[in-house]
DNA sequence: CGCGGCAGAATATGATCAAATTATTTGCTG
DNA sequence: CAGCAAATAATTTGATCATATTCTGCCGCG
């Protein structure tokens, strides 16, 4: 019946694609997010839209304005600390299992992953960045098989998605330090102390980005 | 035209329903969710319904089981432990805010549910146990003022709701200790380091009590 | 500057279609 | 002839859409 989803619900199609536009940058902060302009553009009924829509707004990824209005959240400094805190507190526990579970073939596909990353940044590919940062991270937690950890934390990305890309938008991809290689050896070593401390520090470059684009503006 | 929510839109009344279901104890694990039975039960549409589940789900207060079915979460060892972790992790963090951030006001209020709480304990009234001990936690939450850190919890607390009514079904209002007089006289101190642990010790015990309760079984 | 109407968007309903589970029947085997 | 199994029929439930209704925000008029 559709060509795009094999065989997924509508709604679950149009959840991934509005889920990818936040977390690879297609929207941008402040910007309204209307149901009728999704049902011309995505070309669907607007019930499937209604749902996934309100499934990242319950996520965060959307934020519902009082009135009936729907817009790509704006981040303060307060909820980059917010973010910063919860990250700092779920990320690194997660490390720490993916280094007691992980087996060889895994970190070979993180490496691999990690190579790409590297590729699209010397590049300068921020799309390619963006995908394949979010991809590293994704696999990691898919290693440490903690569903509702992962859960909490896929939720966090959402809601910096679209500043971060802001970030790239302002800078480019130079100076975007992270602690993958770290992370690696941690995770080859079984080291969960080492994984977890090189996750924290990877965290907090990250969120420390966004922080000083806020402040720059 | 709608008696019972005052002004709010329908989906949003249907949510709040459903929530204090799930909270205070309507629902056990394991059990299905219809959308049709829901229309039938709260005489509403069922657009507004599958909204209202779209969100639920997200927060993981019920689950999607690949095929299209819907339930309340059946919790396993697994997943308590999973639970623990994130509310070590990020419960002692919003004690610790709201240590910083308390007013006299608010202290009192505080001390008036846990009284409140108590007394629903001494009766053995389990729904009125919950819904204090939530309120308790809900209003610290707020004095934190952290809303992103408010919301990961509630989501929190929304998957071992059912569980948690499970284990007061099972053993009455009898050994349910709390933390709540050592977090009181912490906020009254604003010692956040204390509140903390207070909070890590309460969010541990509570925790336990599920834990055990699965063992049981 | 305030008020009322107008346009547009969101909310809600019911109908219709598709899928899955359950119940039933039928045929085969011991 | 009894019992099991597989296939099929029927009912229940979910998914989607088109449409009617309600609300919000805006623009023009007094």
């Amino acid at each position: 019946m559709r060509a795009d989803g094999a065989g997924l619900p509508t709604h679950e199609v149009v959840y991934r694609q509005l889920r990818d536009m936040i977390l690879f940058g297609e929207l941008e902060p402040g910007q309204p997010v209307t149901i009728q302009g999704l049902v011309e553009r995505l070309e669907v009924g607007m019930t499937p839209v209604r749902e996934a829509l309100r499934r990242l707004i319950a996520e965060g990824a959307l934020v519902f304005q009082g009135n009936r209005r729907i817009i790509v959240p704006v981040l303060g400094v307060a909820s980059v600390e917010e973010l910063t805190l919860a990250r700092v507190a779920l990320e690194p526990q997660l490390a720490r299992r993916a280094a007691l579970r992980c087996q060889g073939g895994e970190v070979q596909r993180l490496r691999e992953t990690d190579t790409r990353l590297d590729a699209a940044i010397s590049k300068g590919d921020v799309h390619g960045y963006l995908v394949e940062n979010h991809q590293f991270h994704a696999e990691l937690n898919a290693v440490a098989a903690a569903p509702i950890l992962t859960d909490l934390v896929e939720g966090l990305w959402l809601r910096f998605g679209p500043s971060l890309r802001v970030v790239c938008g302002q800078f480019g991809t130079r100076n975007l330090p992270d602690q993958h290689k770290a992370i690696l050896s941690a995770l080859e070593a079984g080291d969960a102390d080492a994984a977890a401390k090189a996750m924290e520090q990877d965290v907090r470059q990250g969120m420390d980005q966004i922080s000083a684009a806020l402040r720059a503006v």
